[in-house]
DNA sequence: TGTACATCAGTGAACGCGCGTTCACTGATGTAC
DNA sequence: TGTACATCAGTGAACGCGCGTTCACTGATGTAC
């Protein structure tokens, strides 16, 4: 095995056992020593392999950008037998919001630390990572296009800004327990009726027109 | 002035400096020294008067809340020309929804402590801040209720607090920067938007049966 | 194929920093007589 | 009003802990001849 085979066997197995410990104990329980003790190396080789822990953290990020990106695919993909046009991409939305959320509340601690990462003072994300970002975006303004398709593209990216941000916002809430907890069959139900509630407001506009 | 009168201004200025703080360096630039040189103690002394610097964020978290009450309150007691019943709920959630918005532009770094101070793992949040958030609520259960008189109150707080967190999620992920910048106006109209679509799928909802 | 040398992965103890909290001490305030 | 004493606010140096990162060292791997 070559050295620079070593070298990447070591990195994957880092993002590894970061993202199994992410998932198990969360952002604020990532800790050099616990990675070096279960990959089996010395602290110090961390430092050959990755510049940074919030490095290990971008990848494993990342990795769950993808796998978020895929169950909405799927969730796409999985067509309903509701007719073309507003009620076809309603149903889409809505379809979407219920993945996310399902998503979310069965990767909680994967999904928070998308969002809780805080990058040190002045290092900003790098662009690969910004450029998933966007892309999960895309998903959501396809349906909204078909939903109201005269209206111009930069109008179209800040409404699915904000239906992202609502359901985002109502997932967030709702898996957190300050508030008490609220179960999931009852999270879905309020997502859906947000949701088409919204779609139905977009496509009324429309008809107004 | 008695012992128990300097303690009580100690405590005063103390929590208006964390106040200060806060607002200036939001939850992780709250330190005990710095604190006790704006108030021109010994850091010591602090802990004569307080428990813990987690005491001291929930006083001024405290604060916040009966702020953007008052401010919810003026919104709501400033009445619009529309008529009674559906529309005049509408606008009137519409209303509490941009004066959130508002009042978190505005106090960016207090409203985000709110949400993002942690107690120590086993620690729970004292009665009487969990039913000042509570009492929040009802402003937005009250106007729900004049949409929808006809659902039973447990679904009312159930739409009360998704409603909430939509409102939230854009406000969110509006004010922060990782998804470029929003100016305010068009937060403010995304807000509306939403929120009357909510609103009008409910009011349609109650028209249906 | 064998040898000498250079490179660099790998080691883990030690560095360094930040910071909440404590603690032994002091002196002012308040009380009892 | 004055005196003796007790209390406790106030002090700030020191404790203690957690943890990311470095660094001088070692030995294995790979290269040149």
């Amino acid at each position: 095995m070559s050295t620079a085979e070593r070298r990447q066997n070591l990195k994957d197995a880092l993002v590894a056992a970061a993202e199994r410990t992410l998932a198990a104990r969360g952002l604020t329980g990532l800790k050099a020593r616990d990675l070096a003790a279960e990959v089996g190396c010395a602290v110090g080789a961390i430092y050959n392999v990755v510049d940074d822990l919030d490095d290990l953290i971008l990848a494993v990020n990342s990795r769950t950008l993808a796998a978020l990106e895929g169950e909405l695919d799927a969730a796409t993909r999985a067509q309903s037998g509701a007719p073309r046009g507003g009620e076809r991409a309603i149903a889409r939305l809505v379809r979407m919001a219920v993945t996310y959320l399902d998503f979310a509340a069965a990767n909680t601690q994967l999904w928070r630390a998308l969002f809780d990462h805080r990058l040190p003072e002045g290092r900003a994300l790098p662009d690969w990572f910004v450029a998933q970002q966007i892309q999960l975006f895309s998903h959501v303004e396809q349906p909204l296009h078909e939903l109201a398709p005269d209206l111009p593209s930069d109008a179209l990216a800040l409404i699915a800004r904000s239906l992202f941000s609502a359901v985002h916002g109502i997932v967030t809430l709702g898996l957190e327990e300050k508030l008490g907890v609220v179960p999931l069959d009852a999270l879905r139900a309020q997502t859906t009726l947000i949701v088409s509630a919204i779609g139905s407001g977009l496509a009324a506009r429309r008809a107004r027109q």
